[in-house]
DNA sequence: ACTTACAAACAGAACGTTCGGTCTGTAAAC
DNA sequence: GTTTACAGACCGAACGTTCTGTTTGTAAGT
């Protein structure tokens, strides 16, 4: 028995990263999905190619295709990483922090989340996801889990009429603002859709409230 | 002068229709339109070919590429075809008939215009829009109209807490609605965006209410 | 400590397929 | 007889994928 079986996984252990081949390859992953998330912003899903990527990047065709063996697999670790980044935002009123009245978290999450190129690259994904069945394969779970996720954080805040009231509520905001994105094409003042984020805030906070100390 | 111009409008007159090669030529430009949403809708845009919807038509090849010059002039072809349809739901209110209640408006929007194949073909449009400048520049203007359009329909039934927030309110209903076909992705339970759209519905009924007769 | 072995990390050429667009040919309407 | 409405072959480009090198880190044997 000369030596330990190679890695399988493509998710790296917890405490991996220690090797210089660790470190490496995960810098190289986190510049490609930097690429991959600022050429989905810019040109879709559909025109974002392994070549688009590869320039943006700066790295060679090989590099990409080593880490990534599919176009939906490059994707679907963008997502992930996407992922991550969206609820960072409300993760970081967790613990010590007050959270946010529910008027600033809104307009917070259209900000910093939604409205970013992080936040359109998700569109395109989410649309992608519809009709790409390889790439809804490996992104179903996931997205389900973060799901789960984004509503448990939600109920430890905030309350709405009943107990399962301040979910729907934030779901509904979550679609909202991811409606958003498409209704650009519908105004050419781009003025108009920080005005319906700021009436919608107004409208959810009759609705949704801060849960009361104790 | 032998004959009047050949038509360069994409747009046929009001009047037209009435000799048998516009019949015809109008059929095949519908027939190729609706096998179009139904591809947009299954496949996306960017997988939505010729090829495939010359398949789904049971058309030819040069009978796409006769009508429209462009996979671009395709789509938007398809989408004036989705936006008309979309001001239906409000404009056969508009004369004799009462007008809906916004509960009941919101929900007969949701499951007869968004929720289908001509809503979601919709939204693979507005977020091709995005990236495909081709399609953004045939597209654009004709938006905008029917934004303005929707808008004006609005506010001739509806009142908000003050003169343009009927619109304002509406327009969020819109990204909603929207939205929603996206967050099919985040939930297995396609019950849910059913409740989501009833929560939606009765938060909106307190803000946005029907004109007072008179 | 030095060599050897080997797998991972790239680099880049090559592949077959499919795409949107064009171009020629034919039949019917006017 | 001229124009329109199709039919279908054809083309170059771009796509995702696969393949064959080359380099590099690292652990095992000596």
């Amino acid at each position: 028995m000369p030596r330990p079986a190679p890695k399988v996984s493509d998710q790296p252990d917890q405490d991996s990263g220690t090797s210089q081949h660790d470190r490496r390859s995960q810098a190289m992953r986190a510049r490609i999905c930097r690429a991959a998330i600022a050429c989905l912003d810019r040109y879709g899903y559909a025109e974002t190619s392994f070549a688009r990527v590869q320039e943006k990047a700066g790295v060679s065709r090989g590099a990409i295709t080593h880490h990534f063996p599919s176009k939906q697999a490059l994707v679907a670790a963008t997502a992930l990483v996407l992922l991550s980044k969206a609820l960072e935002p409300a993760r970081n009123r967790d613990s010590s922090d007050a959270p946010m009245p529910v008027h600033a978290l809104i307009l917070a999450s259209w900000d910093s989340v939604v409205n970013s190129a992080g936040g359109r690259a998700m569109v395109e994904i989410l649309s992608a996801c519809r009709s790409d069945r390889a790439l809804h394969a490996l992104l179903a779970d996931k997205l389900h889990d973060w799901d789960r996720q984004s509503r448990r954080s939600i109920t430890r805040h905030y309350v709405g009429t009943d107990a399962e009231d301040a979910e729907l509520l934030w779901s509904i905001a979550r679609s909202f603002l991811r409606g958003l994105i498409l209704h650009e094409q519908f105004t050419a003042d781009p003025a108009y859709l920080g005005r319906m984020v700021e009436r919608f805030a107004r409208m959810m906070e009759t609705q949704l409230h801060l849960r009361p100390p104790g």
